[in-house]
DNA sequence: GGAGAGGTGTGATGGCCGTCACATCCCTCT
DNA sequence: AGAGGGATGTGACGGCCATCACACCTCTCC
């Protein structure tokens, strides 16, 4: 795979250039130069377990690249995925803050990159720098809107096809770049699997309704690259 | 309803007998000060409504006394209960924080205190003390908390006995005085109906799943005052 | 005390979707 | 190139539960 070796590592949170736009790195002067300082950076390749669901808390990851899956497993063995982490967001968070086991296993969806803070470390950044404090809040405000937003989906879709529906549209809000007006494309890494982890279903249901979408021209799958064809008739399906 | 007259208001946060106990009120002396100084406290019957989904965030509330229910509600009138809050929450949070419309409409169940506190004074309130701070991401990691149990409960369940069996579980960790060691007395103030947005099923399925749990004597229901008669039976369903 | 509203119990029916089973396709690795 | 594992497509079947419908019960409030 040559991803190894066009992977380009962010070594300095100071120069990083997507620092100002990330809520957590978006920091005043010294308390980055404390980040920089307290920071462990790593590189994980698609797959690898940041943490495990019910561990103790060992400190925290800032995201620096790639995408997380966050999931939660049952007794026997059933699991559900809480959401996909974007680059720039803080994970176990909930667990530091309060000193419980991580509430959710992360594991990587692409090579990514993320600096880990220890639990030590971590405690007395934010004690230290009233500025960290209001980040903290702001991510775990995002955590709670989050969840929200799967109960809602879970918990209020009728059916099936509703909730993969209103699944596809939400991705399709950072759409690819579009050469059709008529045609959305979108990229999409998850596995059928895995979005039915998502929406709560069997894999064999996700895989039906795909094709019934597909049957009646409102979606193309190629690959990982989807083409909405039809956004109306998927918004219709959600409004129900 | 007699209530209403011995109904006991807490007026002074620094002379607050729950204030050690409490989350958000446990605080150094001088941020106690400020609170009392910009906090507005008011009483609320059974079913007032503190805040609206979707309603541009006014500020938070402390609940003194009394507890909550949370609910968001789909487009065609479905909701959906994301937690009940108990006494010392901070409610409002997650909206005052972020600058984001309120998240959930806010029903109380009971009779109740809430201290208001002004989206401006909750800033400036944030910013000078950095123990608030503390406190408030504490309240959010229990929001995410409870919100995460939700998801599990929702989307990892198989049945519907098994959630409702979980739910009655879940309140026994908090029984009422028992007097019979192989009884375990719980309240439950939840209409059947709540119990079925709580568990997202109908409330003809909560009906018939207590009805069984009385037909197999495992459930004995008089009032708001249930009987645990057989434990262990309700946790093997859950364990499943 | 009677009306009316809200909460609860229960039958009948039908459809969605979970489960099992197997075929196919597409990678990746040797 | 062939093997083998993972991902996907699709049929058959059956059970759970949402929905409709209605009776009854228990409050509260005139």
């Amino acid at each position: 795979m040559a991803m190894a070796y066009n992977f380009h590592i962010i070594e300095n949170c100071l120069k990083c250039a997507f620092r100002e736009q990330r809520l957590f790195c978006d920091l005043p002067n010294d308390a980055l130069i404390k980040l920089q300082n307290i920071k462990a950076t790593s590189v994980y390749p698609k797959g690898a377990l940041l943490c495990l669901e019910g561990q103790p808390p060992r400190g925290i990851f800032v995201l620096c690249t790639g995408r997380a899956k966050l999931t939660t497993t049952s007794a026997e063995g059933k699991s559900i995925i809480l959401r996909i982490a974007e680059p720039g967001e803080v994970l176990g968070l909930t667990a530091a803050v309060s000193n419980t086991p991580y509430e959710a296993t992360i594991e990587t969806l692409e090579p990514s990159q993320a600096n880990f803070i220890s639990q030590h470390d971590f405690v007395g950044f934010v004690q230290e720098y009233p500025d960290v404090g209001l980040k903290v809040a702001r991510q775990l405000t995002h955590n709670c809107k989050c969840a929200y937003g799967e109960i809602r989906s879970i918990g209020l879709s009728n059916s099936v096809p509703e909730k993969i529906a209103k699944l596809v549209l939400r991705w399709a809000e950072q759409p690819l770049p579009r050469k059709n007006p008529q045609e959305l494309p979108i990229r999409v890494t998850l596995t059928q699997e895995e979005i039915a982890q998502f929406v709560g279903t069997s894999r064999e249901t996700v895989s039906r309704v795909l094709s019934e979408f597909r049957r009646r021209g409102w979606l193309r799958i190629k690959g990982a690259t989807w083409t909405i064809l039809n956004k109306h008739a998927l918004e219709d399906l959600v409004t129900t």
